[in-house]
RNA sequence: GCUCCCAUCGUCUAGCGGUCUAGGACGUCGCCCUCUCACGGCGAAAACAGGGGUUCGAGUCCCCUUGGGAGCGCCA
């Protein structure tokens, strides 16, 4: 290695961070790590009509949650505006740009005729060799590459292979406005060269982009870094994954109850393979990435798998990590299910007891939330369709057998409860299901739940006692629901 | 319209000329486990877009067609 490997992720800050910024993002962090270098941010706010602080704000929390950090300090592009104009100048200086002074009107003419002709849509290269004494007066100029107009610029690009534009269909861009600010062409290239990136990783639709960069890169003098045009994500209908199509800003997801591991590790697969790998810890991800696995065409996003890869991070994840997580999230989901900001500690230790069967049984933490609504909701809980129709007579006749049973549990301990279960169903002449059944629909208001019995031993034998006299068949025992509390 | 990119199961992908009667994962469908649901285990259906070449031999190389996508601004 004979040179310490720089990325960046140059996001324009007019928006929020989406999915496809991300892996973005996630590809130039795990190369630079791989490689031991170091990966940089810019944000690109040089279009000061768009750019906005909120969007800046989002870009750098999202890329804080999902756990990729960036090396050094944030480089704001607008603030490099006059270094941009100086490279402008020198190319001017060098006889490698020149003012060009044509109108709106005329470029749009250019066009049109290009186009009615089946050739791409280029200026016409008319102010190119014109002798600048000819300028209308108090016209303000943009300065213009003065691209090769024969030959042919190549791109060696590590994900698209070799890729050749005859200059000919490669037109003088503009690389500073009229109004003296630097285009977004030349700025990218002045920064990375500035900021010594030696490798630009980015999404395919700036491939053409490269092109156009390495003539100025060529005018410059200056080496072209590395290119990585990687594939773009499309929507699940195989769409562009754009704003209109309901793409969504990396809030959302997290809002949506994913975890950031399993977002890192499906974004990490999408566009990327190792064999047959599908599970990456950070570590792994770091020590198998590597440009050559970064597949040729673009990959749909796919929620189906992404929550089988949440799932599968939830089990894994520490049960008080999960409540912390989830009481992260309480300001956007608690409102609605009549939580406040935060856990109180009884709920909390009962949450984190409960955590084991939860988690199980859950792809996302909105899931974990609303599957543990009987240790938050209302006593009795109210009962959903299916666990009214299961709680018909007889089951609720069942309630009430075994009742006294359950009163003389001690401790109350779920083995100690499964036991005292079990024998009343063998003694009644039932199978377990009928009375666990029965049981579930009482104490958690639905069919499904974690196993009866941790469920039981959570809620505390009290309580456990009072939902089920609610729902027994006794009549005497009614009166006790005023006690469940 | 022009330039460029892409093309293996529904989806993400393995495959880098022969070991492919094409492998894995998600999803789907069965079965098992079982107090429900999950988890887990076992099994099934499911793909090389089409056509030409090159080669002893092509999913793998070349060309065309078709189908997707991106870019064509004094936006980034």
């Amino acid at each position: 290695m004979s040179r310490p490997v720089v990325t960046r992720f140059a996001p324009s800050p007019t928006g929020f961070l989406h999915i496809g910024g991300a892996r973005t993002a996630l590809f130039n962090w795990l190369y630079a790590r791989h490689l031991g270098g170091r990966m940089l941010l810019r944000i690109e706010d040089t279009d000061r009509e768009r750019s906005t602080e909120a969007a800046i704000g989002a870009i750098l929390d999202g890329l804080s949650w999902l756990g990729i950090e960036w090396d050094g300090d944030v480089v704001y592009q607008f603030a490099r505006a006059a270094r941009h104009r100086e490279a402008a100048e020198s190319l001017l200086a060098a006889g490698r740009a020149y003012h060009c002074y044509a109108t709106q009107g005329e470029l749009e003419e250019m066009r049109e005729t290009a186009r009615r002709e089946g050739r791409p849509p280029r200026y016409d290269g008319r102010w190119r060799d014109r002798d600048p004494a000819e300028a209308p007066a108090g016209a303000k100029p943009v300065i213009r590459l003065r691209a090769p107009g024969e030959g042919e610029t190549v791109v060696e690009d590590h994900v698209q292979g070799r890729v050749v534009w005859q200059n000919r269909d490669l037109d003088d861009l503009v690389l500073l406005r009229s109004d003296g600010t630097p285009t977004y062409m030349l700025a990218v290239v002045v920064d990375d060269h500035d900021m010594g990136v030696t490798h630009v990783i980015r999404g395919d639709d700036h491939l053409t982009n490269a092109a156009r960069q390495t003539q100025i890169y060529d005018a410059l003098g200056w080496e072209t870094p590395e290119w990585a045009h990687i594939p773009l994500i499309h929507g699940p209908d195989g769409a562009k994954l754009s704003k209109r199509h309901g793409a969504l800003g990396i809030d959302a997801y997290r809002e949506l109850g994913y975890l950031p591991a399993a977002l890192r590790n499906y974004l990490v697969r999408l566009g990327w393979s190792y064999g047959n790998q599908e599970i990456f810890s950070d570590a792994e991800m770091v020590a198998a990435f590597d440009l050559p696995q970064i597949g040729r065409s673009p990959a749909r996003f796919d929620f189906a798998k992404l929550e089988n890869l949440n799932g599968h991070y939830l089990r894994e994840a520490p049960d008080e990590e999960i409540v912390a997580a989830l009481e992260g999230l309480l300001p956007v989901l608690g409102p609605a299910r009549g939580l406040g900001r935060g856990f109180d500690p009884a709920l909390r230790a009962k949450l984190v007891q409960a955590m084991p069967g939860l988690k199980e049984r859950a792809k996302t933490l909105v899931e974990v939330l609303d599957s543990a609504s009987f240790l938050y909701g209302p006593s009795p809980p109210a009962l959903d369709g299916k666990a009214e129709a299961l709680l018909d007579g007889a089951a609720r006749a069942r309630l009430a057998g075994i009742l006294p049973g359950l009163a003389e549990v001690a401790p109350w301990e779920a083995p100690e409860i499964e036991a005292v279960v079990r024998s009343f169903a063998e003694g009644a002449g039932f199978k377990l299901g009928q009375v666990a059944q029965p049981l579930r629909a009482a104490l958690t208001g639905r069919t499904t739940s974690p196993g009866l019995f941790d469920v039981m031993a959570v809620l505390g034998q009290a309580e456990c006692l009072a939902r089920i006299r609610a729902r027994a068949a006794s009549a005497e025992a009614r009166p006790a629901l005023s006690a469940a509390g």
